[in-house]
Formats: structure tokens, C-alpha cells, sequence
DNA sequence: ATAATGATTCAATAGTTATTGAATTATTGA
DNA sequence: TCAATAATTCAATAACTATTGAATCATTAT
């Protein structure tokens, strides 16, 4: 994952609104949910509910689709794991093991 | 690790600026750098460096330790190993498997 | 066709973030 | 003490972000 990519995500992952909309996107699944969908869930008024989706889809973290008057959202997964190994290859200096955290062995350069 | 925390994170590596200060801290390993060679690594001004490490040290991703007349800045590996925890545990759905794309398993909660 | 619904865009506003140069604080060295 | 050095804070400005309500666009149902 080159730099700017990486710098999108983040920006997109600052926003407490948006944070919320990705994590009930991915445990939405594969289904996704419609704009309205996730509006109701939120409770996030539609237009402001629009703006941080547009930040989501332009990072790339969650895909639109038109089905009929309804816009469905889906997280994109393999980009937040493309993430994760973003910063995996930038977290952990020589000889830091990642044992301590729990965080599962070989994820870190060390 | 709580939501909070990890916007701070977010919002703290959503800067290009500061993106780069953090890798050359880790990079740095424990030893880390005082302002004025970061100041020089990356060719900031010292008045705006200032401005960034305050808000990486906000979302403590660095810490900072008086030595004389200089200020040494180190990386706080632990935190980011965290904040790949979190968002190791918000990526994966059901049945999701992270093999496709290179990540040890036992990363994602599959 | 026409009305209703789902969603986005637009316009306005308030608040926040980034950058620069000048001024300030603190420490070291002559 | 006094000048020099390292770093931060302050003030000003420009640019961007978030939020809201009104208006618009597209699709569906009557």
C-alpha cells in the first residue's frame, strides 16, 4: 500500500461518524446495508449521513452499488487488511516482538 | 482499547507530516531523535515540527523526555501495536479470511 | 402523468487544522 | 553575566471539515 492510500484510511478512520458506519458495514457482511439502513441505525440525518459516506468510498473502504432507489454499502475488507498490514510493516522496529499484546506471531517485521 | 483512543490514533496518522515523523521514530528504534535532527531527516521547520509532535504526543503514539536543551522523541510501539489490535478486531467479519492477502492467520477473527 | 420515496448535492455557517514568521522560554558555553 | 542554541508558544492567515436545511435527481407506485 503506497503512502497517500494509507493517509486516505486514516482520514477516513478520524471521523467518530464514519468509524461507526464502517464497523456496522463489516459486521453487516457480505449484504451490506442501504443508506437508509444505516441512517436509521445511527441515527444519523440522511445528508450528513451522505458526506461521511462520500469520505468512506473515496478512501476506498466501502463500495456503493444503486439497487433500484436504494444505494447499498458495502465495507471493503481487503483494504482494511491491506491497511493493518500497512501498518504492521511500520510499527515494530528491530527485535520488537508482538508476543506481549496478543496480537498473533509473524505479524510483526521483528 | 477504546474508541477515543483510536480516533486520536486515526486523526494523529491522517497527516502526511506526521505519518513520516513516526515512521523515522520507529525506525529510530528505542534511541529515538531529538526535534532538531527530525527538524533536519525530514526538512520541516522547527516551528511546524513543533505543532505535529504535539499531536502525535497528544495521541501518545510518541512521548518526549527533556535531555539538556534538547527534546528527545521516541515512538510508542506499544500503542500502534494496540491500535492494530482494534482494528484487526473491527476488519473481519463471519467467515472472512484474511489468507488471501498475506496475513499470518490468527490476525483476523475469521 | 403524478405523487411519493430514497438519496445526494448545494449553500451557508461554525469550527478546526496546517503553515509561517516573530517572540518567548530554557539551557549551555564563553 | 552574556551570547548562542534548541525548542516551543503566539498571532495571523488560509484552507479544510462537519453539520444543517432546502433543493434537486432518480426510481417506484398509483
Amino acid at each position: 500500500m503506497d503512502k497517500p492510500t494509507a493517509l486516505q484510511v486514516f482520514e477516513a478512520l478520524s471521523s467518530g461518524v464514519r468509524l461507526d458506519v464502517f464497523r456496522l458495514l463489516v459486521q453487516a457482511g457480505p449484504d451490506g446495508r442501504v443508506a437508509g439502513e444505516i441512517s436509521a441505525a445511527l441515527d444519523i440525518p440522511p445528508t450528513n449521513l451522505s458526506f461521511h459516506l462520500k469520505g468512506l468510498a473515496q478512501a476506498g473502504l466501502v463500495t456503493a452499488e444503486q439497487e433500484g432507489r436504494f444505494q447499498r454499502y458495502r465495507a471493503n475488507i481487503a483494504l482494511m487488511v491491506d491497511t493493518i498490514a500497512f501498518l504492521t510493516e511500520n510499527c515494530c522496529g528491530e527485535g520488537v516482538s508482538c508476543e506481549l499484546t496478543g496480537i498473533a506471531e509473524g505479524v510483526c517485521k521483528s
